[in-house]
DNA sequence: ACTTGCCTTGACCTCGGCGTCAACGTTTAC
DNA sequence: GTAAACGTTGACGCCGAGGTCAAGGCAAGT
């Protein structure tokens, strides 16, 4: 199957797909005419690095799943190395939470300061902050 | 107080100010050799950037609260805009870490189940997913 | 006079993940 | 035969918030 065919069933761009193997995840077959060529396992490492971007991983987070299934593996994270990366970003994300927990505080905070100081500009004036 | 001691008082650097400027933040007054010269009001409007900026909001979200502050007003939230830029980036916060968390149980589901086939190969094999 | 250290503007670089365009070759339908 | 609709590579654009030169102007100490 050619690219663009290719790109919509999996539900991606041409675009995207070239980008993805100029980045060394996939390697296409070329036809006679150079055109590239992809099939079912190509099918499958697409799938997997548009599921795994979904869930946040940048693209060089996926590329250990990626191997993972070249190596003959039938699921993307039966590596160790895919694991790790589970771990690390599910570190990042708890942190990332975390952080956007104490904004989200701050930001509370504030708009309840200043919408008090709005209704009523007298008796808060000292106590704010 | 010419640019680099300043940056270095309110704890940036001189670009950003050049920076902060050509966005329009600032306006810096010129001495006779055509220095930039800050004074304290420049102070209170740096000040409100970066405090803004520690909690989230990007620089152009900070334009309402320094307008706020070069208005006359002594606190950048004392105007109507900068509360909605208040209210506006609550709800960003809220929906990005409604996001993060279903990431997050994604992630931790892809790990655990990995973790397990890993552990024992053959019993999860049809439950996953 | 000379060096050091500040200042000026302008212009390009960074990062991620492609979008978009240019200029050209191929296949396919009529 | 020819035009539409594919494909190819290469190169530039985008977003935010500045970093990092480069080339030159000023001020001050020795």
């Amino acid at each position: 199957m050619r690219i663009g065919e290719f790109a919509q069933r999996v539900g991606t761009t041409s675009r995207a797909l070239r980008f993805y193997e100029s980045q060394g995840l996939l390697t296409a077959h070329r036809s006679a005419n150079g055109y590239r060529e992809y099939d079912e396992q190509d099918f499958r490492l697409v799938t997997e690095i548009l599921t795994l971007q979904a869930v946040g991983l940048s693209l060089d987070d996926t590329r250990p799943f990626v191997e993972c299934l070249r190596a003959g593996y039938d699921r993307g994270d039966s590596c160790a190395d895919s694991i790790e990366v589970y771990e690390r970003k599910l570190a990042e994300v708890d942190e990332l939470v975390d952080r956007l927990n104490a904004v989200r505080a701050s930001l509370r905070a504030k708009l309840a300061t200043a919408l008090a100081r709005h209704l009523d500009p007298c008796t808060v004036k000292s106590e704010e902050f």
